[in-house]
DNA sequence: TGACTTTTGTACTGTTTCGCACGAAATAAG
DNA sequence: CTTATTTCGTGCGAAACAGTACAAAAGTCA
């Protein structure tokens, strides 16, 4: 709807050749919106960080919301890749969340305390965008049930307790992730950020051994 | 600076008195920003909803910011007084916790979805701001010790594991309220939130007897 | 080369927003 | 009743902003 769907990049494509990667543009602007927010930033800001004009905004992502939806759904994606990396060897559950985090972590602390993405923007906009509320819900279920799958398997495989709850814990793995991003874009330090890592890994795998 | 340091409620006042309330101002323009966030308000929104015109409001208050900044002392203030109440008559941890997110729940979910207000919208600013940055800070640490102090009470009452690490615990049950102040926000349903309350306080608290 | 297609960049319109100036209104003090 | 004081409320000017029209630019295709 806002853009032609069926995108073959290597196509000679007709007229005048774009000056803009849609990728590197959408990156580019939620840089922005991370730094400044929904409302505070004006599509003058996204036009100066992309190095487009509005006109080839408007065309290329349609207006300021379609084009904050679509850097939402590029950082999802760019979210789980992240995630999915985490678990390419398999790692223990303690393994894999000290990187989880490690790894949120430093994409919070990119450039001064900026936090995540989308709770840091879009928790925001949700109260007033149904859109922008359905995909905060969403994304933070899959966050709880990907956490929880994680927590299971290693409960089969014997790494926690008989009787640890897989779900209550993956609520609480998930919170985790919630506060880091709210305490970095509070700008604690990231000793302090890394201690409560620590302590919530301790809590969710048991006591190091 | 922004007004008058030393306000005598009472005192008869020399000039024409004032058509509004400081303190009901402060709350309707919360409201406000509440829903919209401190970008997506503007001063016609905040003259509107107190009643004010613009000019008063800039007499009363100073500038947006400065009025936002009240709006946060001012939300901070009423959630202490809730907390503190939560303890008026020395409940165990557990009924404590209960009351605790129960009390910020029902704060979260009155009007709409609009969950926490300084997480809900002084998390946003916080990237630009360096006093809201300071703000935040400043309320998480007091929430983390506040929350941690209660836990030691209780180990010390007994009520805890004797392994158990407040400073750990204190971290998680900060956690808890902001997951809750986000997923409140994302419109996810009363129910998924009592369940996460319950799954965290067994957690903090250890298995219900 | 010339017709066609798509993007670019400038410029324009109307709206929103901020911040303040200024006179009217309301009250206390004398 | 007059003066001093404080607030109110209209309204103005400048800046920021969103969205679009239009012509020039830069390609492809025949």
């Amino acid at each position: 709807m806002v853009q032609k769907e069926a995108e073959k990049p290597e196509a000679k494509r007709r007229g005048r050749p774009r000056a803009y990667d849609p990728q590197v543009a959408l990156a580019r602007a939620a840089e922005v919106f991370w730094k400044a927010g929904y409302a505070g930033t004006s599509l003058d800001d996204l036009a100066a960080a992309t190095g487009m004009n509005r006109p080839s905004l408007y065309a290329a992502f349609g207006d300021k919301r379609d084009l904050y939806l679509r850097t939402l759904d590029y950082y999802r994606e760019e979210s789980r890749a992240l995630a999915r990396h985490a678990l390419a060897d398999n790692p223990t559950l303690r393994v894999f969340l000290k990187r989880f985090y490690d790894k949120a972590l430093a994409l919070y602390l990119t450039d001064g305390p900026r936090g995540c993405y989308s709770i840091g923007t879009a928790a925001t906009v949700a109260a007033v965008d149904d859109r922008v509320r359905a995909f905060l819900a969403d994304s933070m279920r899959t966050t709880d049930s990907f956490l929880t799958h994680q927590i299971e398997k290693a409960k089969k495989r014997g790494e926690l307790s008989p009787d640890a709850e897989p779900a209550a814990l993956g609520y609480l793995a998930t919170a985790t992730l919630h506060t880091l991003a709210i305490r970095s874009r509070a700008g604690l330090p990231r000793k302090e950020l890394n201690a409560l890592v620590e302590a919530a890994i301790n809590v969710i795998c048991g006591a190091p051994r």
